[in-house]
DNA sequence: CTAACATTTCAATTATTATTGAAACATGGA
DNA sequence: TCCATGTTTCAATAATAATTGAAATGTTAG
């Protein structure tokens, strides 16, 4: 992973409402969750604050959206959170006897 | 984890010096390195705005100041940084059928 | 004690990011 | 077609964060 893109996703993340609606879309699965639900979720409504916010986070990559009829689901991306875990963690201790420890999530509907 | 420690993680991370320097201390293992080293190693001066961007990750909680003679040493917080991954990660896919993935270094030196 | 090294502090400037509110666009059902 | 619902765009303002350079602090060795 390019630094760039960590960093994108990092700056995305360090922000409450955008890790609340990340959080929840991790939790949620990789079916996602529409715009309303999501603001219902947050208790506020599906304005343009949150539209903003939704657009940063797919910009980062960290989350995709799927129209589907009159409402757009947004779902987290796994692949990128687990390629960003695995940067911050990369080269650990130089390899010194270090316990690994189990984060993540690839959910491979379909594994090859 | 609080949203409020993460959010500050997060946001300390969130910037390319300060993400270099976490990568480094992460791989340099619990000895840490001393800011001269850092700034060697980031091809810059141990100035104000190195010392700022130290203060911040220690302010986050990711990064431990220790002082040794003329040297001061930082070192990654490996407990926070772990931390910091399972809170990213929590509850994902309500639990369902959901590959799990290695991350994470606990450095357990004196393992309990 | 003094000089040299290692590191931090501070205030001013600049840059980036978030919030707000109003208006606009898109979709599907009556 | 028309209306209600769902969602986004935009420009202005407000808030937060980064950079710079100079001066100050603390530490050790001679």
């Amino acid at each position: 992973m390019e630094i760039k893109i960590a960093l994108a996703a990092l700056g995305a993340l360090a922000q409450e409402t955008r890790l609340l609606i990340f959080r929840m879309l991790v939790q949620a699965g990789p079916e996602g969750l529409s715009v309303g639900r999501i603001a219902d979720k947050l208790d506020t409504e599906p304005n343009g604050r949150l539209s903003f916010h939704l657009k940063e986070l797919v910009r980062a990559g960290l989350v995709t959206a799927t129209q589907s009829g009159r409402f757009i689901f947004y779902s987290a991306n796994y692949p990128v959170m687990n390629d960003l875990l695995a940067y911050l963690t990369e080269h650990c201790c130089a390899g010194e006897s270090c316990g690994e420890v189990v984060h993540g999530c690839t959910n491979l509907e379909n594994p090859s």
